[in-house]
DNA sequence: TCAAAAGTGTTCACCGTACACCCATGG
DNA sequence: CCATGGGTGTACGGTGAACACTTTTGA
């Protein structure tokens, strides 16, 4: 097809996720074992091609739930990288996205994650391409985040206690938080409802659970409320 | 060529500079009036397409300097816009820049500039495409950003009064300070330098020039300093 | 009854904010 | 000498950080 644009350079266009997962005790990445040329076997983040018909936030959805089954997942666009040479095969330009999801809750989903695995951000494999440097950006990026927006509630499942919702904090931020303070801090912000439910799992007396409640959240939001941790 | 990627699809990659000048007094925005179609003519963001031998950072850079003349500038990638209509004509992904620039100082510059216009960003004109929305964005991106990177100072001349830094801050941010909380403020940051030279151009007594001291800076970056406004 | 985790307050230092007067100078 | 913009300090309330003991209950 020729048209006003026809003399100019087209690009292949990849979305790659990174996935972060939360179980209750570390921030988890999850990678993907390479079934395709070039450097097939190798630990990958989650990527695909975009598509003529879809835009990028869907091609990111559809990469992330054909490559893992995991599905109605938080993602956001972060950075996009463009080397030359960032893909041996083809200049290929990547739109990175993060993923953000409760561990335990997909557990029954993910019906691809034979090829899936959870590493601790610590343990994580050398990656492909320039896949580890989009991996240190989108820890970056999602520390920035944490702070000043609620997306930390969606590493947690429906209900959590405050202190899974500390050990995320902790876990994100890579450093340690006083009990007392964090709780006074969370209680202040007035965006969560404490149930008359206890989670027994870990102790005798029981922890109390919490919800995330977004009409308060968004009631907040339009008096110009600003969130911070 | 074929390869292993052949059968995915490609697409036009554009790269969108959103250009922010400051001129002692107002924020402004760089506009430029298209001169190819489709939609010769119009007002329009500073735009043009990557090629195959560069990445996006140098062709944000370059796109500017043949539309513009402009040269060694502050440049910030933001967004990525994808949806599949957004430019009429063909499928094209627009990576979004903003810019940062002090006019004055690049008035001499700018020899294209006859084609391009500052605006006042409440008195910019409607664009074409999806630009409106990307200028939106830019500027929420800005606010956002100036408050917790030194990035105002590329906005400025290299010597510049207290008064002129305040301006732009109430500029981007769009709400009043107070003087003496303002200068008590950046004179705590310690990453300027007051010059013993006046600039005497608006008062009698005149005020004293400052410079930002980018050592300093890093530095303090180094100890773990937060740059907040 | 005791071990193990949950829940809860106070003090203090620092920071952000509100607020108004004197200073220097050229005309 | 005076009009104009430049420069400066203090008091107060609120917020963030440090810090430890009591409660509950299943085993």
């Amino acid at each position: 097809m020729l048209n006003k644009y026809s003399k100019e350079d087209k690009a292949l266009l990849a979305v790659d996720c990174i996935v972060f997962g939360f179980d209750g005790e570390d921030l988890k990445v999850l990678l993907i074992k390479r079934d395709f040329e070039p450097e097939k076997g190798k630990w990958s983040l989650i990527g695909g091609f975009l598509k003529k018909e879809e835009d990028l936030d869907k091609a990111a959805i559809r990469v992330l739930d054909h490559l893992t089954g995991l599905d109605n997942v938080y993602m956001e666009q972060f950075y996009v990288f463009s080397k030359v040479d960032r893909d041996p095969e083809e200049r290929t330009i990547s739109v990175a996205y993060y993923a953000l999801i409760d561990i335990d809750s997909h557990n029954n989903e993910g019906t691809h994650l034979e090829t899936a695995k959870w590493f601790s951000l610590k343990e994580a494999p050398e990656l492909i391409f320039d896949y580890d440097q989009m991996l240190d950006k989108a820890v970056a990026s999602l520390k920035r985040t944490i702070k000043i927006n609620p997306i930390g509630f969606e590493l947690l499942p429906d209900k959590f206690t405050m202190l899974q919702l500390q050990n995320l904090y902790e876990s994100v931020l890579d450093e340690k938080l006083d009990k007392r303070n964090f709780t006074s801090k969370i209680n202040a912000l007035g965006i969560l409802v404490r149930l008359n439910e206890k989670d027994k799992s870990s102790s005798k007396k029981g922890s109390y659970l919490y919800q995330f409640d977004t009409n308060k959240y968004n009631e907040k939001l339009k008096d110009g409320f600003v969130f911070k941790i």
